[in-house]
RNA sequence: GCCCAGGUGGCGAAACUGGCAAACGCACGAGACUCAAAAUCUCGCGUCCGCAAGGACUUGCGGGUUCGAUCCCCGCCCUGGGCACCA
């Protein structure tokens, strides 16, 4: 019967780990020391929206990625600061309370208790003395301050504008509430209503917002969502072409056009139903079928107007002319939906042979069709089937033709404008921020409306302008916003003249909340600004910030464009909050994407249970690359769970037996991870790095080594992935404190550079054989030991070679 | 339609700059331990030929460049994601 000293301890992951939940939070081990910290380093991820049904996995998979990173950095010896909050406010909140029948007030502190449950149970390296919660008031406050500075610096503005506008519920409807052009919840059909909303002037930061995406200094962002940004501002070089009235008024239509080199084969114009011109165009024999149209565009809902795939199209002739400036040919302007108010002009000149939706148009309402680009070769005379939009040179086109695509852009816009024809510009695809909602649950507008002064906006010494606890939050038949129904609320002082005035009852949209969150996140004890100017500049910019690309747009967009703003005016440094930005991948299930339909979703609590955190974030991390995400298996946690079973009996045996000799293969091994893990590490590579941890373990147990300096190094490797584990296995190898106060392992490269190298030896650049030579041998020595080798004579044979080609300490390859 | 990312064993994947394809893991098979099972340990595991040594073939499909291609070029097919009547 042996000792019970030695007797292995079982692992038992949920005493352990909750054995350091506590310890953490005793020693205060996660928190950062904001005021002091030497080498400070911001480990952001995206803060979450506390849903109904708690985390899902994707939020696990993404903060996982990022606190395995932060803690990494720690061991680096990093201060760092990894903060959470909650993104509470908003639509998905409301439209769920609504189906549930329970007042967000009650819903959202439910759903966020349970998501603190669910974030400490993972063992995320958080600072639970600085969570951001958008929903209270000390947060908000400073959200309607981020407004009114925007207000003050003349960036933020009122304009009439489109919403969805359910006829029978009396009611704003978002875009995602719009099914089939049908209300979501009663079915009706879904109108357009123009309403009085605020805007951000986000375009005139568009040429900034562009030029530092490329600048290195500012921005090292994932490719992909560098493209996105792109894409989305959507910069196009182009002219603004004005063809004059055909009936002899001095006024003119002005397209925007990307492809003036195509003019001469304008052969018609399209204005928008909505266009200021078409009044005056409109002759007496098309007035009732243009009105008709016009309403007819008017009724239907935004997102059934924006709408594609392979629409028929539809539109009017107005009877009216305007003249081709270039051929001086009168051509006739109609009104199609397909034409966009708000983009470009509102008016296009179109030109059915170069453009597929002019093509389509011209073909459903017989309108000529000139060809003006031929590609090299081509007989132009052919009629098109189709739309040519691809390049060639310039026919038909007068004394341009024989010039290419490009040069007859530039050749034709300066002809336009020397006559006063044209003036080169550019468009962005970019709009104007709406932030207005017309719904409860956000932070109100802080603007109050008098008769006598105007909009004017809520003095900040008088923020927060609370949002109201009124049981009845839904919007309803009144057609009144929810928070003007309440008259106690609605009507307030004139902060100017003190008459009696109307508060703004719209709030504002939640990625307002979520556009400068960071900012805050070191300042939350600070009760007087939005943010400490010591802190901000000890701790922005982000130095890491991980989330999904489904973001990649409006919230990273809206972040960088407020930061922007607050940086003109004086309130921070830097222009640009995320030095480094990394996008993650997306979790599908056994090849499939969850879905409640297909019952597949993941529940992480039910695998936490059954496996323990420290398992079910390894098995994460490693079941692909994790910025291109992965398939979860349920059978893959057994992996990771056999290899912490390793790793704890490893740390049983070194704390058990003195340590022998050490194999140079071992050394080899020891030094190769920390350098492989390292590397992993830092380029998110979590996959290869937990790979590269399982092959030491692999040594280490075929070697049958215990030695404890080598077990210690394991320990310290597997902290960023299994956290709790390594402090349990720090504490058993006998070490004091936490496994983080530990540094990570520097790897001696005198170790890793053997004497000899093996060569791969290839005849005809087949692989043959393997020869043994001296580290950084010349081509002759590698040549002459491969010929001496056996395997490799056998291919080559009698053969002179022809041509050697020889890669030092790799290959080297006979030619016969 | 446009943009981006991908396509490699039964499965998840790896291969860093054009240089040993399949590391690591799952599943599976055989064996050891066990009264037995589980757990654990050992071995095997791309396909075909071969008792074996070994050989031939193999990274979605078809071409090309190269001494050499999963990687570069051209043309297709398929999957995932984003944008989408943006002139």
């Amino acid at each position: 019967m042996p000792p019970e000293s030695t007797t292995p301890v079982a692992y038992d992951p949920q005493a352990v780990e909750a054995k350091w939940a506590q310890r953490w939070a005793d020693a205060r081990t996660n928190e950062a020391d904001l005021d002091g910290a030497c080498r400070p380093f911001y480990n952001l991820m995206m803060f979450p929206y506390p849903s109904a049904e708690g985390l899902h996995v994707g939020n696990l998979f993404a903060f996982t990625g990022a606190d395995t990173y932060g803690r990494f950095k720690r061991l680096q010896g990093f201060d760092v600061f990894e903060p959470i909050g909650f993104d509470a406010f908003g639509i998905h909140s409301e439209n769920y309370a609504i189906k549930v029948g329970v007042h967000p007030r009650e819903l959202i502190p439910r759903n966020i208790a349970n998501f603190r449950r669910q974030l400490m149970r993972f063992g995320g390296m958080f600072d639970w003395r600085h969570v951001v919660d958008t929903t209270d008031p000390a947060y908000y406050r400073w959200t309607q301050w981020v407004f009114l500075q925007l207000f003050k610096a003349g960036k933020a503005y009122k304009k009439p504008a489109n919403v969805n506008w359910c006829p029978s519920c009396k009611t704003v409807l978002a875009n995602e509430q719009v099914e089939h052009g049908l209300c979501e919840r009663c079915g009706s059909e879904v109108a357009q209503r123009t309403l009085e909303q605020w805007f951000f002037r986000i375009t005139d930061y568009a040429e900034r917002l562009l030029a530092n995406l490329s600048d290195p200094a500012k921005m090292d962002w994932s490719a992909s969502t560098v493209m996105a940004q792109q894409n989305w501002l959507g910069r196009s070089e182009g002219a603004e072409v004005r063809f004059p009235l055909a009936d002899g008024r001095a006024d003119a239509i002005t397209v925007y056009t990307t492809r003036p080199d195509t003019i001469f084969g304008a052969t018609f114009m399209v204005l928008a139903p909505e266009h200021p011109l078409v009044d005056a165009l409109v002759t007496d024999a098309q007035r009732a079928a243009v009105d008709a149209y016009r309403q007819a565009a008017a009724a239907r809902d935004l997102v059934a107007r924006r709408t594609v795939g392979d629409r028929e199209k539809t539109g009017v002739f107005t009877g009216g002319y305007a003249t081709n400036p270039a051929t001086g040919a009168p051509i006739p302007v109609w009104i199609a939906e397909y034409v966009l108010m708000d983009y470009g002009t509102g008016a296009i000149m179109a030109v059915p042979a170069h453009d597929e939706r002019d093509f389509a148009f011209a073909a459903a309402f017989g309108l000529p069709v000139t060809r003006v680009i031929a590609a090299p070769g081509t007989d132009a005379g052919t009629p098109l089937a189709e739309a040519y939009v691809g390049d060639g040179v310039l026919v038909h086109s007068g004394r341009f033709d024989g010039l290419g695509v490009e040069e007859g852009k530039r050749a034709i816009v300066g002809w336009l404008a020397e006559r006063g024809a044209a003036t080169p510009t550019e468009r962005w695809r970019l709009r104007d921020w709406c932030i207005s909602r017309q719904r409860y649950w956000g932070p109100p507008i802080p603007i109050v409306y008098c008769d006598a002064c105007g909009a004017v906006p809520v003095p900040e010494a008088d923020l927060p302008v609370e949002l109201p606890n009124i049981p009845d939050f839904r919007p309803d038949d009144s057609g009144v916003s929810p928070l003007a129904r309440h008259e106690e609320w609605y009507f307030t002082p004139c902060p100017s003249c003190g008459a009696r005035a109307r508060r703004e009852t719209d709030v504002s949209d939640t990625f307002l909340d979520s556009a400068w969150y960071f900012l805050r996140y070191p300042s939350t004890d600070v009760a007087d600004r939005p943010f400490d100017a010591a802190r901000t500049a000890r701790w922005l910019p982000v130095a890491s910030y991980i989330g999904g690309n489904e973001h990649a747009v409006l919230h990273l967009l809206y972040s960088r464009f407020i930061t922007m703003v607050l940086h003109d005016l004086g309130h921070c440094a830097f222009e640009e909050p995320f030095r480094v930005f990394r996008a993650h991948g997306l979790i599908i299930r056994d090849g499939a994407k969850m879905s409640k339909s297909r019952g597949n979703v993941i529940v992480p609590d039910e695998f936490i249970a059954r496996w323990g955190a420290d398992t079910f974030r390894m098995y994460l991390m490693f079941l692909g690359p994790f910025q291109e995400g992965g398939d979860f298996r349920s059978d893959g946690l057994a992996g990771p769970r056999r290899f912490l079973d390793k790793v704890w009996a490893l740390v049983g045996d070194a704390a058990a037996e003195p340590a022998g000799e050490i194999r140079r293969e071992v050394l080899v091994k020891q030094h190769q991870t920390r350098k492989k893990v390292a590397e992993d590490l830092e380029a998110l590579h979590y996959n290869t790095a937990i790979a590269a941890l399982m092959e030491f373990v692999n040594v280490l147990r075929e070697a049958n080594c215990h030695d404890r300096a080598l077990v210690r190094d394991l320990v310290i490797m597997v902290a960023p992935f299994a956290p709790h584990l390594a402090e349990e296995c720090w504490e058993r190898l006998g070490e004091a404190g936490s496994v983080f106060g530990a540094r990570w392992p520097a790897h001696d490269p005198a170790v890793l550079s053997a004497a000899t190298v093996e060569v791969v030896v290839q005849v005809g650049g087949k692989t043959r054989s393997r020869v043994q030579v001296a580290r950084d041998a010349g081509e002759a020595e590698v040549l002459a030991a491969a010929l001496a080798d056996e395997q490799t004579r056998r291919f080559v044979g009698d053969a002179t070679p022809r041509k050697v080609v020889h890669v030092p300490n790799r290959l080297l390859n006979i030619v016969v």
